[in-house]
DNA sequence: CGGAAACTTGAGCAGAGTCAATAATTGTGG
DNA sequence: CCACAATTATTGACTCTGCTCAAGTTTCCG
């Protein structure tokens, strides 16, 4: 794996982001890639009428900024949710060492193209989901990125407000309360303010995709 | 333009599709990008318990198929909604030629990044949108991108059916029908079965960002 | 021409939004 | 470390947008 040893010597290793802090904004000029080493972030973008949507949330293991690829600038800002570490992956370094590593440059269409699937995903949802298949969905990706991290799948702290939730998935925060009740109440999961367990995962996919 | 010689001799003009035609299917093996020449295409993904989600619509000049890069499979379905030209640009041709030409390279994320941003749009729609906003918005595009062909902006054919405009953007045909009437009795469009005329586009443009 | 598919329109209903009041949690300065 | 303010979350009553069901009309196409 020397590969693996020549990306290591360019990535750098930032300061921790503070919650609330930056790590891009829109329209800032595009310079690297950011890996996601410890904690959560929100991708948002701002309409012309000034309000913000949440387009996604990245928790640790995960890569963002390849928005900014294209058109060399980011398209949409993205903020820590808590205190979290990232690491910088500088990309005019990048491009160069691409041409020592062939696999490089697939590896980059990859991430892309997942993301692109991913938000396919989440047009379906939007699409065609009643407020609980939101929520259900949203409880099981999460759990599975914990899964892929060897982090627990069915006992782990929301990141993110109930805003945040409702903005991302086109509810109000009062609906999303509503659901977590609910889900609560017929003992698919347990919740206490951020605080959340699965308690019936089948339970909880059958919601996810439709009861 | 030497280059663009070079690329019109790995294009192949296809035969023309069908009404209904598949240009590729989910999970085909990924072999070629393809620009629409004539005519419009929906894209489509079936979820886990078989139901289409219309992913889009892809009219005259657009290139469908970069879905299949990363994974080497189309991870959609792409469907001819009339009788279509398209141009195969056959894609292990086009990887030997992106050594020839560097500016292939960037223009392949390009292309890709752009769905992105289009792809991300659509999430905000959706996530926000009301039926009136979601409809303007899709007629506003359809008229942009005739615009940029120059075609007329203000007066065109619907390339697709109710059903399939309700299944893109998450309503029922009732809802389309009735807002489309909507938008006549306000004086905004006419319509008349599938050919529209933009009346009011300042109008229009109000409604498609929530009056 | 006739049958099927696509579209429109209406009446009633339900899921999610709005408005409003309260409770819990977090953060801050004394 | 406590008290108070600010933020965040819960719950209830009511409303409204968009869905369901149903009937009728128009368009398409063999």
């Amino acid at each position: 794996m020397d590969d693996i040893d020549k990306l290591n010597r360019i990535i750098q290793r930032g300061k921790p982001l503070q919650k609330g802090e930056y790590l891009y904004r829109t329209n800032d000029v595009f310079n690297a890639v950011f890996a996601i080493r410890s904690g959560a972030v929100k991708a948002i973008s701002i309409s012309e009428k000034g309000d913000e949507q949440v387009m996604g949330f990245h928790l640790l293991g995960e890569v963002v900024g390849m928005d900014g690829l294209a058109e060399n600038i980011y398209n949409n800002s993205v903020i820590a949710l808590e205190t979290s570490s990232v690491c910088e992956i500088p990309f005019n370094r990048l491009e160069e060492l691409s041409l020592l590593i062939p696999t490089l440059q697939r590896h980059f269409l990859l991430l892309m193209s997942r993301e692109i699937k991913h938000d396919q995903q989440l047009i379906a949802l939007l699409s065609k989901g009643s407020a609980e298949m939101k929520i259900s969905t949203l409880l099981l990706n999460i759990s599975t990125s914990n899964g892929l991290r060897h982090l627990s799948t069915n006992n782990f702290t929301l990141p993110m407000s109930r805003v945040d939730i409702g903005n991302f998935l086109g509810l109000t925060i009062e609906t999303v309360s509503r659901i977590f009740t609910r889900l609560q109440k017929n003992k698919v999961i347990t919740i206490d303010n951020r605080s959340i367990s699965i308690t019936d995962t089948s339970a909880l996919r059958t919601a996810s995709s439709g009861a």
